[in-house]
DNA sequence: AATGAATGAGGTTTCATTCAT
DNA sequence: AATGAATGAAACCTCATTCAT
């Protein structure tokens, strides 16, 4: 009980409107937001100029629809095929660190462009700011969690800090990959999985460090006495 | 003694140029850098249109000058009076995420366009990069140097974790101060301070967490061993 | 047979550039190139201002679309229909010089506008220069051939001639036909080609004088002995 | 009983001026009219962009001083020193014509402003034509006497002949000097002269040329006959 | 006389969007 | 659905000229 009639227009339309979308993001990759230019998109899908507001209205908008699958995917591998996924914090901060360069990387020239909209357009700005409470809130909830099973420094405020390491990672991706500070992925990775780790207080091994001298400032503690957290953690 | 003719004559200009720029910080704090327009900098600083051009060449030059103002104030205070600089580490960092967040705060709106110029300028990329590379440069300086002291986990790497944790500090202002979530400034600075003493591998006070249950992933670590570090440490 | 459906389409855009080419060319001879407004050309050419961008990307291009048809049009009466070509030098410098003042009566106004482009716009000056050069060189090689056969003064360099005499014509049309000095086309174009003829020692008949009296300067030559060149010659 | 006090503020103003003028002749020549900025020819002159309109209301106004100075340079050396004068017509030509060629030279530049001005400028277009005037009539006057002296070929209109043997010159004067055409001096002078002796039916020595066959058109002739004129004439 | 800051008219150009075909 | 010509708002920048000092 199809649309026999309308189903090829339909598909041929479909067509366009995928074109249409492959050479936005091209462009878009290409010369940015602001330099990006409709009749640039319509020549390289290949329609006409006028083509392209039969099936967007704006640039905002085609650009809308793509940032809106860049999210999903990005969005996405955190939440891994369930089983195998990994139990201990550490892991799991890790597998999320991982995973979320590794889609920064892929996308690393969209994602650029999705920074340049943000400092001008509203919506997108709130777009990219609800993706952003997406990861800070489920980071928040497992430092919530970890707080209270004694894993996770409690003294932390876990908004605060989830949402400053959340940061950290963020613009880590952005300073490497889009502005062009030249990194190692591993020791990247690596490296932003320990910081994170042990700036809530879980120890990541072999961290062998002498005390301080006696006597210094404390932020914002009292009685501090941490244990060491982790992998082979002691007893 | 000098100049007492052309002094009066040069100050009409200086003022009139003063002016300007104040008038284009408004401006730009208003609008944005894309927004901006060079007519409204001229009506706001209640002189004609083409009085800017005698004064700066284009919107780049004025808001070039303004930045420059900005980054200067924005690296100076990490100087502090020299003898009451603190010297313990944790201090020295709790300092700098202050200063770094006051001024900041001081200047929220105008780096939240020097943020979007960044973004398709490439001049203003690499102003921004090199005003970074100054703070990750000296993070980095004072990592590598606690770790030598064994105050630091001497498995990070300083170069990396530096940008890393400027960059939480950096993109923490940003979202706080410019994408408008809310925090305050006490909680946020203790955090901060707190999460990249930990980071490093140096607690903070208080930190009283039960270690993790057994076996877990170790990222990049093998013997681990941190022993504490901060106010009344050791003993 | 071809193209049914894409002719109407393309003729719309065709028309619009024939109009503004119309309407340029108009305007040019109206107002000059410096005083002409591309607004002013789009206006009459009863189209918008962008659409003048549609076709040509500055006043410069119409400009150069225009000489460029005029030049061809000037250099090609020079080739009459072959066979009904004069064969005798006299004749055809007569034509040659008729066609050239028609041709520039033609198109004086435009003339005029190119000859003040030529004074400030290199790519306009280059092509005023080549243009000439065609004449020039046409010119020289019948001198030469014309010496060769004994009925041009051999003592004149050609292609100075050439230039000189080119350079006779031209300026002669322009003081007459813009800057408004009057003559009669006749009276003008058997005056130059007298002159033209005698000046290269080929007389044209009728020239009756008496001999200078005795013992003057000689310009560049030494045992003068012309003949009498032209109709009815000889004898 | 001079102005005492008056005197060296005026001399000041004096050499201001003679300063601006300077200046002025400079920018014009290196930039043209168009191009010319008076901001370019006050600080050329080194005085402030306000002081120009002390002593001139505008660019035409400095530049039509300039134009005038040119103007009576060239035409005075056609007047040397009375006696020294050469009395036959030929030298008399080549002395006006090295006289007009020299003068260009030394002007060039300044003589391709001028053509410039004189296409959108009706004052200095007028200017252009009366200079032109004298050359034209002085020229035409001889062409007259030289024709009831029966040394020139009476057929010509003489005021017809004059314009377009001065166009010759000055036209080639401008294709060589301005254009940049490659020409040497003392042939280009020895050429135009002998075209312009010859043009008029005067011969100028050596001109050995064989009549051209029989029977081919006549420009505006009837019964020629056509003596030689000039050195070593007659005999 | 000299200064130089201030003025503002005026033309250029771009490109997102519309719309008749 | 597709076309692509037409539109026109909007912002830029220059520089001759004025004028208060």
């Amino acid at each position: 009980m199809t649309d026999s009639s309308a189903s090829p227009v339909r598909n041929r339309g479909e067509k366009t409107r995928a074109k249409l979308l492959r050479a936005a993001r091209t462009v878009f990759e290409r010369d940015g937001f602001i330099e990006a230019r409709i009749s640039d998109i319509a020549k390289s899908a290949g329609v006409s100029h006028g083509t392209f507001y039969t099936y967007f209205s704006s640039k905002e908008e085609i650009f809308r629809e793509l940032v809106t699958e860049l999210q999903s995917e990005l969005a996405r591998p955190h939440e891994p095929p369930a089983e195998s996924r990994p139990s201990d914090p550490v892991s799991r901060i890790d597998a999320g660190n991982r995973a979320y360069l590794e889609g920064y990387r892929r996308n690393a020239k969209l994602m650029a462009t999705l920074e340049q909209v943000s400092t001008f357009n509203d919506e997108m700005r709130e777009l990219r700011k609800s993706t952003r409470g997406l990861f800070v809130e489920r980071s928040a909830r497992s430092i919530r969690r970890w707080q209270e099973q004694g894993v996770a420094d409690p003294q932390l405020d876990p908004r605060v800090a989830s949402s400053a390491l959340c940061n950290m990672v963020d613009r880590f991706a952005y300073v490497w990959l889009v502005l062009g500070e030249e990194f190692d992925f591993d020791v990247a990775a690596t490296t932003l999985t320990r910081l994170w780790c042990q700036a809530l207080g879980m120890s990541v091994g072999d961290a062998e460090v002498r005390p301080l001298p006696k006597g210094r400032a404390r932020v914002g503690g009292r009685t501090p006495r941490t244990r060491r957290v982790g992998a082979e953690s002691s007893g």
